[in-house]
DNA sequence: GTGTATGCATGCATCATGCATATATAGGCG
DNA sequence: CGCCTATATATGCATGATGCATGCATACAC
């Protein structure tokens, strides 16, 4: 058992995951893959700048204005007062929440399906195991935003993060 | 633990491995993010048509001809003699081959990098569990090819890769 | 209070992609 | 043999998301 056929393996599950809930997403939110990370990411975290969801879905700045703007058009989410006067404070809507639960179930629903080939205890053994493997991916704050762009905070919440946790200590040994 | 825990986690580690992926390979093929797929998939099935190359990289026809055509431009891929006075028959070139391999060791690093994290027993533990769900996510031949569009079957050949094992059991149910 | 940094927005260009359609070949049927 | 339909590739056109360079307003430091 090589390292190199776990990697392939493993690289092809996350690209067929990552397709299925790509597909999934955007039959629910229009205006490119970008823009159901937006939702959900604007949900965990009402206020956020267009600079900071720009680094959380990873678009450039430009291309995150017009982004909000083709969902502002269609009343899923709004410019508030920012922090400054400068900065603008990005909210949901109600239909722009109600689409970012649909995004969430979605993506849910896709997963869950896949998992339950598992028998449960399998289930319960693959946890650690992707838990190590996002805390290694996770170097520090704007990646682990990056990571969690499509996560479910109800179904997953912060303290038990394994990101968090990195991010965590991360910044403690800094 | 909830199946709904294990589900967001699994989808934020296929989203960010997918994320390195495709960032990994884009840095060494232009032309969008089907370029890799389709040099890796003609790579693996020389001749293919680009109709079966549209369905493994799951793109639409034209847009196929037109990848190809930009492939072909860079000196990567060739359209020669196909099945039918109709069909092409795809292959790379000597330099698109090369261009091929480096795709594959990139994506290979950037897996081996991650997975390095596990200890080895829980890397063997790993690798049953996801030959499972591969093979709950391959209903069919054309998903199957889709699935492995990015794979390399040096490392991982057709006789033990989980998904060819699902379609043959698919194949033999039908 | 002047200069630099930060944050948002826009003009412009590009590029991948899809839809509708055109052209060529294959195969079946009368 | 000729016709019809299916298959395969290719193209005209339109769209839509994106990045770069730049402009403009506000904040902050000295």
């Amino acid at each position: 058992m090589s390292i190199d056929r776990t990697a392939n393996l493993l690289g092809a599950l996350a690209l067929a995951l990552a397709d299925r809930m790509a597909a999934e997403a955007e039959t629910r939110a229009e205006h490119g893959s970008a823009a159901p990370a937006a939702l959900v990411s604007t949900g965990v975290d009402p206020g956020l700048s267009v600079g900071a969801l720009a680094q959380t879905i990873g678009l450039t700045h430009s291309a995150t204005v017009r982004l909000v703007d083709r969902l502002a058009r269609d009343g899923l989410m709004e410019r508030r007062e920012g922090a400054d006067a400068r900065s603008v404070g990005l909210h949901l809507t109600q239909s722009g929440a109600a689409r970012r639960r649909s995004i969430l179930e979605g993506r849910n629903q896709v997963l869950s399906e896949v998992i339950a080939a598992l028998p449960f205890g399998d289930q319960m053994a693959l946890v650690p195991l992707v838990e190590t493997l996002l805390g290694a991916m996770t170097p520090d704050r704007r990646q682990a935003d990056h990571i969690c762009r499509l996560c479910d905070e109800d179904v997953c919440p912060e303290a038990t993060c394994p990101v968090e946790g990195a991010v965590r200590r991360a910044e403690a040994a800094s």
